[in-house]
DNA sequence: CTCCGGCATCTGGTATACCAGATACCGAAC
DNA sequence: GTTCGGTATCTGGTATACCAGATGCCGGAG
């Protein structure tokens, strides 16, 4: 028979104004600094619409999402303002992050095949002993990707939901915590601490080795990070 | 002075159309019956605008933002759904439940007052020995108000309110799990170490029997619970 | 110069009309 | 009787117009 390939159009943007309307405000909303002292935090519905070439309708469909996300906040007559988080809230996320993940560890251990477990040596082994070639700024994907991996081996799709918005909010003051060659190299240890009791199927141990790591962030940025 | 107490109106609905019928669809579903075979699980936008006065305009942004909490489901051109939530996402909930309480449990233990502490023995200690006073429906409402009174010692609102919207989901099958006369004993049992563990200031053991408490909920659903 | 009040304007909230895809019903063809 | 196709209808998506509260400018009174 013949393999005449259709090229179906899933590429293009046959989604909803609406969603497209809120992938961009997220996006353009997560990547700029909004704790710089003169950046544009209030937004308004008419010129929105117009940069967009859609109408109000569904614009402000993505912006009520994003209020109840917590990204923007929408005053009745008044505007439409980004959030800053507070410290205390960033905080508070960290803690609920190092909670989610340390249970992601501990259903890693039963869940998580051993091919799994060992995919995770790829994320941290390079970063052995030569500080030269870890380069920080790498590193820091390599960090992203590891801990987005054991939130995905618990099998437990919610815990990454979860962890993923928060981590939405939290990259916002990434910006403001300078990755020092010190914490790195601590952190490098503590990863690997943690692949080895995954292997060795201790999902006490896991846990409290991924909590109290995700906790030395917390404390890290309550230390060192000025916002508010 | 002339103490002249101003009646002001907080109390009368003057909240925005879309909050009011954000509020009346979400009570009308957490409240209904969703696994009765026989549920109405559609819904239909100009119907309900009818039935509320309003226009469809608030009431789709009611709807869309109870589609973002995942318990309608908006399908473009075929119609609203209230969602049923199949077994496995029920219990992954439970699971996410479980890794916040725990958390929240070894934060109270150091952000809680011993007096905070002592106010539990009130949800808990009425329902001792004597099962015959120990009213089971009357238990599942201490019960409930034990469990988020943990959540709230913890002094970080954002596990509260985490939980607060998993609770929403799970309720919907509360009415589908008898409790039974043993199973509330041995709660009650849990309950009381629970509170021994934060008395003596113990976060380990506080996280511990707290995790293990929500998780034998968790696995009470897996057996004994038929959905889907 | 300072303060106050009213009106122009800004801005989110709501109502309404129209659009297009999806569905269902019905009748014709076989 | 079955199947196919077309059309009426249903339903969520979008555009537009209007509403009312909040703000701020501006001029007059003191």
């Amino acid at each position: 028979m013949a393999v005449t390939s259709i090229k179906i159009d899933l590429i293009g943007e046959n989604q909803s104004l609406k969603a497209r309307a809120y992938e961009a405000l997220k996006s353009a909303i997560t990547n700029m600094n909004i704790y710089d002292a003169d950046a544009q935090l209030k937004l308004d519905e008419r010129d929105l619409s117009a940069r967009f070439g859609i109408s109000r309708t569904p614009l402000r469909e993505a912006l009520a999402q994003l209020d109840q996300e917590g990204l923007v906040k929408v005053v009745a007559r008044r505007g439409i303002f980004i959030v800053r988080k507070t410290k205390a809230e960033v905080l508070d996320m960290i803690t609920v992050w190092a909670a989610l993940e340390g249970m992601a560890a501990r259903l890693a251990c039963s869940a998580a095949s051993a091919d799994d477990i060992a995919a995770l040596h790829r994320l941290v082994d390079d970063y052995g002993q030569d500080e030269v070639a870890m380069r920080l700024g790498e590193y820091s994907d390599a960090n992203i990707t590891f801990h987005q991996a054991i939130l995905s081996l618990s099998g437990n799709p919610l815990i990454q939901g979860i962890a993923d918005s928060l981590f939405l909010h939290v990259r916002a003051i990434r910006n403001r915590t300078i990755i020092e060659q010190d914490r790195a190299k601590r952190s490098v240890a503590d990863h690997k601490e943690i692949i080895e009791a995954l292997e060795a199927r201790d999902p006490d141990r896991a846990e409290r080795l991924v909590r109290e790591h995700t906790m030395k962030l917390r404390d890290h940025v309550e230390r060192f990070v000025d916002i508010d």
